[in-house]
DNA sequence: TACCACTATACGGTATCACCGAGTAGCGGT
DNA sequence: ACCGCTACTCGGTGATACCGTATAGTGGTA
């Protein structure tokens, strides 16, 4: 699959709200996570801009813990706000691909 | 339905290229078309910049013609690059929005 | 010891995209 | 003469993902 940058412009950052949402993660295994669930060309740079727009936007917790295999980690996880954030990504999400699927589909 | 614009980017010029393979058409009614579609907050300004990029990357056949209630209309039609480029991008949101409602279905 | 690979994060700069606002213009009705 | 609808253009803005480079900790190997 060729360059998927711009159609995961505005879903990638909901994409790793989702994952942070589902189990505390760092950085570096949401890249891998995002890798192998078929967004393959997402790199590191990518996903920590992300991770710090969403630190300083108040939508996560933080907390750095030593690794044993490297440098520490920086563990995030979702707060009320950034709950309340993936909730609204995912209820534009169902309607943004629902009408794009429609248009598809002859879209009436 | 709160802003998408975000979510809009890389997809919208598909839209329109979509819109604009079902019929020959212009830019004034493709605003319409998206707006009944349920991309209500896509205007005019936007359209037209994406269709002058189609025009300037070849992907469509331009014709003017006069209106009757106003100016003279561009209405635009997809050539061979066009329809290549549509069919591209079908299949790359085919691709992208399976992922991510995998991810959002508890995501294996 | 020196080097390399893997893990892990930060940051400045770039390209692309949708949007905004102001401008130009044709037509019909009051 | 004015207004509203139709119709297109263009310069500038903000948001986003990406790229390249730098920094740094750990373990393996020649």
């Amino acid at each position: 699959m060729d360059d998927l940058t711009e159609m995961l412009k505005g879903t990638l950052e909901g994409c790793v709200l989702e994952i942070i949402g589902s189990e505390e993660t760092y950085g570096y295994a949401i890249t891998r996570r995002l890798n192998e669930l078929g967004f393959a060309g997402v790199v590191e740079g990518t996903v920590y801009t992300i991770l710090l727009r969403l630190e300083r936007n108040g939508l996560v917790q933080v907390a750095k813990r030593p690794s044993g295999v490297g440098p520490p980690r920086k563990f995030y996880a979702l707060n009320d706000a950034g709950r309340e954030e993936l909730g609204k990504f995912w209820v534009k999400w169902q309607y943004v691909s629902s009408r794009i699927d429609r248009l598809k589909e002859g879209g009436r």
